[in-house]
DNA sequence: AACGCTCGCAACCGCCATTGC
DNA sequence: TGCAATGGCGGTTGCGAGCGT
């Protein structure tokens, strides 16, 4: 169970002592195989991986991760993620971390359904650049991309069907069918808008998908790793995190003294 | 109640740009 | 200048909820 602890007071401190940023480690998702195409709560292999590195984790996070991860977030800030990942003791990647803070956990996220005013906004800049989301989103305050990609797909599908089922009446009916009929889909609001209100509704911290093992194993390790935060939360808490960062970067400067 | 279908969304993958040594 | 690490981005997938039959 000691290996499978969520977070690793030693590590941090070995971590933050050495180069948190670049550190020789080969690239943790490239060249895996795409066999682990789900969501279910798995355990997989990196390839490659530092000496006595964990496999990270995949799958839906648990509450606890979400906690650890805003909880690091905080103390660390929104930089770099693979070094969080490390000190942080979760078993993912910076990668999924830094998605799973930008899509779901970040304070400013605007939860609830998209608005008229946003859908217009969304198609018209869709219009304008294309499938650049992220670039979208920058204008859609407390949107994420991936929201924006979601939802433009949906869109789009159902668009895609009503012109579908608009096109067999043409075919089926008169050739001289009135002509203003398409249009109104594109700029309109969409059915769903129409509740705009919802959007601004504090959505429930989802619980979902704690599996089992997941349970056992946080129940197991939680009071451990607390008093581990608590700790680091000294630490940190003595030093400015402007100095800590500096302090590490100073250590960059000799990685091999660790 | 059981089944199948659709939708919404979280999370993954791979590519690529940036950064730093 | 080249290479490796990192992060950002767009595309894709699969799960679960909701709904209709």
């Amino acid at each position: 169970l000691a290996t499978q602890t969520t977070f690793s007071f030693s590590s941090f401190f070995r971590v933050v002592g050495r180069s948190p940023g670049r550190s020789r480690r080969r690239r943790l998702q490239r060249g895996s195989s795409s066999v682990h195409r789900t969501n279910r709560p798995a355990m997989c292999n990196n390839s490659g991986g530092r000496g006595g590195a964990m496999a990270a984790r995949k799958g839906p996070w648990t509450e606890n991760e979400d906690a650890q991860l805003v909880w690091f977030v905080r103390l660390l800030g929104e930089r770099r993620w693979d070094f969080l990942a490390q000190v942080s003791g979760l078993r993912r990647t910076g990668k999924s971390c830094r998605l799973r803070w930008v899509n779901y956990l970040h304070p400013g996220l605007k939860r609830g359904r998209i608005t008229a005013d946003e859908e217009r906004l969304i198609l018209s800049l869709h219009a304008e650049w294309g499938s650049r989301w992220s670039r979208i989103a920058r204008k859609l305050p407390g949107r994420t991309d991936n929201e924006i990609k979601n939802y433009w797909r949906t869109h789009m599908r159902k668009k895609a069907q009503e012109e579908k089922m608009l096109a067999k009446k043409k075919a089926s009916s008169s050739p001289s069918s009135s002509s203003s009929s398409t249009t109104s889909l594109t700029c309109s609001a969409s059915p769903t808008a129409t509740s705009s209100s919802a959007a601004t509704t504090e959505a429930p911290q989802e619980s979902t998908t704690t599996s089992m093992d997941d349970e056992a194993e946080q129940e197991a390790t939680t009071s451990a790793s607390e008093e581990k935060k608590a700790e680091v939360v000294q630490y940190c808490s003595a030093v400015d995190m402007d100095q800590l960062w500096n302090d590490i970067a100073a250590s960059e400067s000799y990685p091999e003294m660790m």
